[in-house]
RNA sequence: GCCGAAGUGGCGGAAUUGGCAGACGCAGCGGACUCAAAAUCCGCCGCCGUCAAAAGCGUGUGGGUUCGAGUCCCACCUUCGGCACCA
């Protein structure tokens, strides 16, 4: 035995031993039932943070948990490895992005290598590899070919900062969520993904995914937005045009006294030109337009409206109404254009009242009539109609439908659901990236590259300029080619895909990595999804998450796959934080995770960040407490220690202390063995370990058998082993054994160890403690209540009286009602 | 405004089905070992009170249900997260 617990050399001998026997690697051909363990895979920054290791910390005690268990498990590792900061790298220092994006893999997986994980390297996936984005690009052509791919012009989100345009779901209030640029608006001809075909559908799934955490499903829900209600169409009284608005409330129509279009809405120029209220619109127009959009979207913004000279016609009863242009209508959401309702919402009610306009109640709760001069505000609960020709006397809620039915008869009215989730906007201008596998021709226009050309390859010798456009627009050797159909000269699509194109499939990839004739093998894939467990931060419930999810959707549509959910159960960590904030470089209170290692040990390291908090909760970093658990383990070596001198001199007698150790290690068997696999509470089954070494402790004072020492060694390492992988390892080779740990078979809980011949009664008196005795175990109810009243403690507080009621709860308490 | 989560010692956190609140760890205090220190081992450690004990109080606040409430119900406060002039 060593003398003490020499974690360098331990962890490094270890490592080395199972990458040499391949003990992770893992096949489809294999009798057991397969899992398949992910956790998000990293950029490739430079080097690992704690968020990391708290990740893969996870990650690894429920793969090493799930193999001991005797399932085939798949847990892998790669690299999202495209994107901004290895450009911006590139510009600042003059490296290639392919070359830094290079050594910060390398750098980054020896650090991951260094923390004992149980990855089958093999299988390592690398996007920004041309193996990978190859089958980018290709998924790109099937969508495209699908009609899920295409290009439109539209009003867009730009980031000045990262000088290209990015996905709604990129934009957190109204700044960018990479680089915190407040966002502007562009009109520009971008690539986009048909996401909102697959609305309905990723709403409805959520139901389906009972293995995730409440609040990713209903930020997905929220994110999504769908609202059901009707397109009604209003004709214009001063010339034959029409147009349609969206509402939710087609009960309130004859309630319409006005109606409000985004200053954007192509109808308004055409009714404005050459009238006397042309000028005045456009001045109001350019001061809404002179707005940030985070000002605009703003709900402290004053409600602001212009008569713009026109009239609607209401189409339930005919009747003319105002139109004007508002600050607040979003020509993006719905139509454009809203009718207003003043009695009946509270925006409209106040703006009405501001602007002066007509208000008529529609809606009462017993149909009673009023009028608008007694309303204080708008009336928005259900009710009856009122001032609503044929259906007044009519529930509101049946009068949705009544009146759209009756509207559609004339063309002027349709259900319509309305969703606030937009197309995927998948174009970027920058360098690296998979590029879009596109080709523009004079004669063929937009033109597939063909699947037999792919990939349409990144060229290496770049010369950056930061001009804030892709370099590929200006490298003729990449720009310039034929077109596929007719051979004229070409040229490409010079932006890039989001990189989160490519992280919405690697999970599938994993299970078919070194596929060179297609994405993935479809038996591979079906063998290997759908992820039983994936973890990864919350700050991606909405947009990886919900991408892979449309990927998966899209994929099982064009038979690639059979799952049409890619993660069955999903595990959100919380954050790292050191003094009471995330750890970040600005705030100058990161800890590194290399030191750590190098000073305590990767187990260390593991077992605090698992113990330290729940997984789902934000994790206050202690460098104490990490001593504590440095300490800890320690003491696991030192009792190994103890225990195999003492088995020297070790007899067989067996009697309490033995019978209390075997129950106790029984009992942590079954807490730890529950506290993984049904609540993923890492932190108690970590202290539950504890308590088994604490008690270890005491059993050698004073007892020496064999037998029991050894079983006690070796449950407490099982348990331990996927929390600290290395020196269980160390010490059961130390106890005797030839084969790895990692390769052994979960304790299974002796029940009989488990049992009890004495228990504790907890005795109250009104519910209050006021004794404590020890009764032979399952005793009769009766037997126990004679046996406590008997107690002279309990007869002294009783002092004479009759109790009212006794009630016993077996084994565990009585309590004597006064 | 709407939706969701949380609130327990000096700190991180336990309490599985309504049944001993504070497991485990950190910090702190005391003891053993040592010439001494470190390390280690043993013990104490919610508040108030007491020589010590007993009693009393105690899980954000106020009510309620129950023999019994951190846990269930009602109302409220605070913090965090998401959505938001979404028609």
């Amino acid at each position: 035995m060593q003398e003490r617990y020499d974690f360098t050399a331990i962890e490094k001998k270890w490592q080395e031993n199972w990458e040499n026997e391949g003990i992770y690697k893992v096949s489809e051909d294999s009798p057991k039932p397969k899992y398949y363990c992910l956790e998000m895979f990293p950029y490739p920054s430079g080097n690992l943070h704690m968020g990391h290791v708290r990740n893969y910390s996870i990650g690894d005690v429920i793969a090493r948990f799930k193999t001991m268990h005797g399932f085939n498990v798949l847990h892998p590792m790669g690299w999202d490895s495209f994107g901004l900061p290895a450009e911006n790298a590139a510009i600042k220092h003059g490296v290639a992005p392919a070359k830094w994006t290079k050594e910060n893999i390398a750098n980054m997986k020896m650090q991951l290598k260094a923390l004992g994980l149980s990855y089958d390297w093999d299988r390592e996936v690398t996007t920004c590899l041309p193996d990978y984005y190859k089958w980018t690009q290709w998924l790109f052509l099937q969508f495209y070919k699908n009609g899920l791919a295409y290009k439109k012009g539209a009003s867009v989100n730009w980031c000045p900062g990262c000088q290209t345009v990015l996905a709604n779901e990129q934009v957190v209030e109204g700044k960018c969520e990479r680089c915190d640029s407040v966002v502007e608006k562009k009109s520009l001809e971008q690539w986009f993904f048909k996401i909102t075909d697959y609305a309905q559908r990723l709403l409805d799934d959520l139901d389906r995914l009972e293995g995730w955490p409440a609040k990713v499903k209903t930020m997905q829900e929220n994110w999504i937005g769908r609202s059901e209600g009707a397109m009604l169409r209003f004709k214009i009284a001063e010339n034959d045009e029409h147009f349609w608005v969206y509402t939710t409330r087609p009960d309130t129509v004859f309630g319409v006294t006005y109606v409000v279009m985004a200053p954007e809405h192509p109808l308004v120029e055409k009714l404005i030109a050459g009238t006397a209220y042309e000028s005045k619109v456009r001045e109001f127009i350019t001061k809404v337009q002179k707005l940030s959009e985070v000002d605009r979207s703003s709900s402290e913004l004053e409600k602001e409206g212009l008569f713009i000279g026109a009239h609607a016609i209401n189409p339930a009863n005919g009747k003319e109404v105002p139109i004007l242009i508002g600050n607040y209508v979003i020509y993006e959401y719905g139509t454009g254009a809203v009718m207003g309702v003043p009695s009946h919402d509270e925006r409209d009610f106040s703006f009405a009242r501001k602007l002066g306009l007509e208000i008529i109640p529609v809606i009462s709760k017993d149909g009673s009539m009023y009028t608008a001069e007694e309303m204080s505000e708008a009336y928005i609960d259900e009710g009856k109609l009122i001032n609503s020709g044929k259906f007044d006397g009519m529930d509101n809620e049946q009068a949705k439908s009544a009146i759209v039915e009756e509207l559609a008869k004339s063309g002027d009215g349709e259900k319509k659901v309305n969703f606030r989730l937009r197309d995927w906007l998948i174009s970027r201008q920058r360098f690296w990236g998979a590029p879009i596998p596109i080709v523009y021709c004079e004669h063929c226009g937009a033109v597939p590259v063909p699947e037999d050309q792919l990939p349409v390859l990144l060229p290496s010798d770049i010369e950056f300029k930061p001009t804030g456009e892709s370099p590929l627009k200006y490298m003729d050797e990449f720009i310039n080619t034929t077109c596929p159909i007719c051979g004229a000269p070409a040229r490409r699509e010079s932006d890039t895909m989001d990189t989160f194109v490519c992280s919405s499939w690697y999970y599938m990839r994993y299970s078919d990595p070194k596929n060179t004739e297609r994405p993935f093998r479809k038996e591979k894939a079906d063998y290997w999804l759908d992820v039983d467990q994936y973890i990864g931060g919350v700050e991606h419930a909405i947009l990886h998450l919900l991408y892979s999810r449309f990927f998966t959707k899209v994929c099982h549509d064009l038979g690639l796959v059979e799952v049409e959910e890619p993660f069955r159960n999903l595990l959100t960590q919380g954050m790292v934080l050191k003094d009471g904030s995330k750890m970040s470089k600005s705030k100058g209170n990161t800890v590194s995770p290399v030191e750590i290692v190098g000073k305590y040990g990767a187990d260390t390291a593991r077992l605090f960040i698992l113990f330290a908090a729940p997984p789902e909760r934000d994790l206050e970093w202690n460098d104490q407490a990490v001593e504590g658990c440095y300490r800890f383990l320690n003491r696991v070596w030192r009792i190994i220690d103890i225990y195999e001198a003492g088995k020297a001199q070790g007899g067989d007698s067996f009697g309490k202390a033995e019978k209390d150790l075997r129950r106790l290690l029984h009992n942590t068997i079954k807490r730890v063995t529950e506290d993984i696999s049904v609540r993923f509470n890492f932190n108690t089954a970590v202290s539950a370990i504890m308590e088994l070494v604490n008690g270890m402790y005491q059993y050698k004072e004073n007892n020496n058998n064999q037998a029991v020492m050894t079983e006690a060694e070796e449950g407490l390492l099982l348990l331990l082993a996927p929390f600290v992988p290395h020196i269980t390892e160390e010490l059961w080779h130390e106890i005797g054994h030839t084969d790895s740990i990692h390769k052994q078979t979960w304790s299974v809980v002796d029940e009989k160890a488990l049992s009890v011949d004495e228990v504790t009664i907890v005795v109250q008196i009104n519910g209050k403690v006021r004794d404590r005795v020890e009764l032979a175990a399952d005793l009769a109810q009766e037997e126990v209540k004679a046996q406590v009243l008997s107690r002279e403690k309990i007869a002294a507080a009783l002092d004479g009286k009759e109790p009212k009621k006794v009630v016993v709860i077996p084994n565990k308490l009585v309590n004597i009602v006064l």
